[in-house]
DNA sequence: AAAAAGTCTTAATCTAGATTAATGCCTGAG
DNA sequence: CTCAGGCATTAATCTAGATTAAGACTTTTT
């Protein structure tokens, strides 16, 4: 079901943590995500201006990560996220969704965050490449990760 | 077409700059790819173990922007890129895209090389939203735009 | 039209992580 | 077997950008 919405100036689509399946496409106006983190910090991962699409791609049976809101008045389709039962699509939306979480990881969490955040994402891959590849990955140096190592071991983990 | 090939640790798939329209399933082994800056850095966009698919996906007219070589011996199914006409999958390919320019970025390139990548990129979006936000896209804050915006009129741009 | 709230800039200080450098450990090539 | 090159760790210093704070403008609310 294709349905156009009007949304006006500072009205919220989406909110963080809500079970959302639908996407927009933007066909006049602005839309934009964000996440907001722990400090209180907004951290905004897209702006959508005419043409573009917006969506949060969380899967439908987790709660949401991102809020959606509209910077101008905007004109805008609504489509079902779960609808799309192409196989192939489904691999790519889950693929966006690594690549949105990694964004907004590298935008609002400190390196001793993220490297955290990857060993309980990648428990495997951490046995088999070396610490400077994991480094490289987190974007920091290997002599920080070696630090942040030891941190977290003083922590007691 | 469909095709197996067997990948010896070190092996490179892709190298930055040339023209490639395939991607990879990975099904055994461990294949990545990373970028490299103008420092002679390398910052790892991506770790592709069993079952994952690994591809650079700069449209396939463009010179790539990433490396794609082997980590340890690796059996995977090539696919070509371009074969795929549903226009759905093309335009999550595009927005895949997006992304993945997004975490080079923010991985390797300083606030001012950011900023200047942004009105490049987006010179329309500047206008319509306050500079703070556009910081907060850029993962800085207002202040640290405002002083990159400073040195850039020095610079005489 | 006055008050309140948000925005941009500049400047002083602080800090997470980069850089540089030295040491010891592994590992694989010859 | 050995030795040269890659890898991890630790420590000293440096720096890009964060934080804090203050002032001038602009926009919105009443």
């Amino acid at each position: 079901m294709i349905r156009e919405i009007k949304i006006v100036k500072g009205q919220f689509l989406q909110k963080e943590g809500e079970y959302n399946t639908k996407g927009y496409i933007v066909k006049s106006g602005l839309l934009r995500s964000y996440s907001i983190d722990a400090k209180g910090k907004e951290h905004i991962f897209m702006f959508a201006p005419e043409n573009w699409i917006i969506a949060d791609t969380t899967p439908p049976h987790l709660p949401s990560e991102l809020y959606i809101d509209a910077l101008e008045d905007t004109l805008a389709i609504v489509f079902k996220k779960g609808e799309e039962d192409n196989p192939d699509v489904q691999k790519l939306f889950s693929r966006l969704n690594v690549l949105q979480k990694r964004i907004i990881m590298l935008m609002s969490a400190s390196s001793i965050e993220r490297y955290e955040h990857f060993i309980e994402t990648y428990p495997n891959i951490i046995q088999r490449v070396p610490q400077r590849m994991i480094a490289s990955y987190l974007g920091i140096t290997p002599e920080a990760l070696s630090k942040v190592k030891g941190e977290q071991k003083k922590k007691g983990k």
